[in-house]
DNA sequence: GCCAGGCGCTTAACCGATTAACTACCGAGA
DNA sequence: TCTCGGTAGTTAATCGGTTAAGCGCCTGGC
């Protein structure tokens, strides 16, 4: 009675190359060799095993595939997000699709793991890599000195990193040149006019904050624009809104601000109309990233866009090619650029 | 030479349970009993093989265990959405994040893949299964008449559907009570006095949709409301301001608008306040799903907020039941709750 | 007429862990 | 003294594939 509990039911069986094998009376490695497309079949029993392996609904057992030294045919990506946060930033889903997208053509998924910090990331990656989960990997959010570099590369896993090459170490860069966005979007507002710009940034200790803070910074200098404060903020809505209402009260408040992301740009747009200041009249906005809701707002925004699906695409890209031949160039993406509409134009007197 | 250069680098070999075997002075199953906590090995073994396991580095390779029958430890999402119109919808992210925190929490992970329509969506749950790189699945966007359930069905993958268990088939449902939600929400706008209250759906063909719009109509009837056109989009700001200009400009225009999610309400708002409306005075707002975004823009708009980030952690809860336990009940959550902001008020005379 | 070489297929060994079955030993109870 | 039971370990077989090596057989070139 013992022994009949312990069986598996018939129908949960699946079939493996034994299976198939025995009904086409050839060996298993003959079955593996038709099924994989290697040489040393015969047309005929290839033809043979693929009926038979059709007709028994047979899928490898990658597990199997995977003892032997095969590909996990996977990458992973931990986002290093308090969950509060993720529904707000339509960034990440846009890169993820354009990840997905090209992943998928190439018949690899995704592990994705939302964790709370870049430690528990880390630990993500290190165990998907042990576990001969995933071939390669993609980080985000990369901060200034990011120990998680030296560790990827300890770890000699395959990694894209999604930020500029200074930040990367070793690992292949995919980036966007955010200083130049940054310049031409000030050359854009000191030729409408403003002498007062300030900038609504994004979380301090990421490597694109700081970059754009520098290019801010510079730009200013180099135009002869008032110095104006940076506020740094979580990206949330509520933090772009206390931002804008501080600028906006201050003394000398300034005539444009510029947003690191449309969240806040748009919370800010509501904050200065809750004031009785008039968009664009009173105070130019421009966004960081583009996005439907950057558009749907009144006035619209004017704002840095950029292809984030193909940014991510690129991304994945350049993954595959890693993986593939354990080495692949740095891809610099295109900048952000500037899309003027209806927040922007030359201060009042 | 070519025998060399096959061999593999030293480096690049990773410990397996021989190798503890070989230092210890043990057989390979001891050191695997000792690992898992099995019996039949003493606590000095034990701690000795323990150790040399810490010394060399050692991770478990998952594919040897998963050919011995263990389990994938991940759950599979296909996400079954356009690229484009994932960046826009928060709903997803923040689902996903409640998947997740519970998920990790059990050490498992999810298996995403973002896939255009519903049979790339079947074709991903059925590799990963057949791969037995996932233990179960989660399924979103149920549409009427699914072909995904019975197909689900009979794979035998456990799965826990998002959605009204009308829709589940023998699948376990997670679900909250939409129809109550509209049925609230139409009492208090016909309490205010509204008489013709419209509503701005999303893509038919979604049972959650077609439940909606049936409370809608059922409540009309009820509260004795004149009917309004019910338009259905596809969730992006565009239709939802589309609609909206359609739906203000149509004779005996509507008092008050129902969103399916928040973006088209952010985008209703627009376009109101564009055509000279002043909302609430002369148009009220409802919108689906609360998010930062309905909360920054003036007014801040009436919603029927549900915590999404509960309801994913909900569904990857009963998932992990279903997995462990290979049964398990489905789960209503509550149902979306009207939070009055300042887009509601009664219609201007 | 002999050998080289390619084709089609086979058997053997292996990937790294798990489970089953069996052995050796020690102490306690009859 | 013999047996029973439990502990701590062993060896062998298994999961489902892949790779390496080998074996007939046929063809073609000299």
């Amino acid at each position: 009675m013992d022994q009949v509990s312990q069986q598996k039911s018939p129908a949960a069986r699946r079939p493996t190359i034994a299976d198939i094998a025995k009904i086409v009376g050839v060996s298993k490695v003959s079955v593996s060799n038709a099924l994989n497309g290697q040489p040393g079949v015969s047309d005929a029993t290839r033809a043979k095993v693929v009926a038979a392996a059709e007709e028994l609904g047979f899928v490898r057992n990658s597990a199997a595939r995977a003892l032997s030294g095969a590909k996990a045919a996977a990458v992973g990506l931990a986002l290093c997000r308090p969950a509060r946060m993720l529904g707000t930033e339509p960034f990440f889903m846009e890169l993820i699709g354009g990840i997905e997208k090209v992943l998928s053509d190439a018949s690899y998924s995704l592990a994705l793991q939302v964790v709370p910090d870049h430690d528990r990331g880390l630990e993500a990656y290190r165990r998907w890599w042990g576990e001969r989960h995933i071939d390669g990997a993609i980080l985000v959010d990369l901060r200034e000195n990011d120990a998680r570099v030296p560790a990827l590369e300890e770890m000699g896993l395959p990694t894209v990193v999604i930020g500029h090459p200074s930040g990367a170490g070793t690992l292949t860069p995919v980036w966007s040149d955010d200083a130049a966005a940054v310049r031409e979007t000030m050359e854009y507002l000191a030729a409408l006019g403003h002498q007062r710009v300030a900038r609504v940034a994004g979380l301090t200790g990421l490597v694109h904050t700081s970059l754009r803070d520098h290019a801010f910074a510079e730009a200013c200098a180099d135009l002869g624009l008032q110095a104006q404060p940076v506020v740094h903020t979580d990206y949330t809505g509520e933090e772009g809104a206390r931002a804008t209402r501080r600028l906006l009260l201050s003394a000398g408040r300034p005539t444009a601000v510029l947003y690191d992301n449309d969240i806040m740009a748009v919370a800010g747009l509501s904050v200065a109309q809750e004031m009785g200041l008039q968009v664009p009249r009173d105070l130019s906005i421009v966004a960081w990233d583009d996005s439907p809701l950057a558009q749907v707002v009144r006035p619209p925004l004017t704002a840095l866009s950029r292809d984030i699906h193909a940014y991510g695409a690129n991304a994945a890209r350049t993954l595959l090619a890693l993986v593939t031949d354990r080495r692949a160039a740095g891809y610099e993406d295109l900048a952000p650029r500037l899309t003027p509409r209806g927040s922007t134009a030359p201060p009042a007197a």
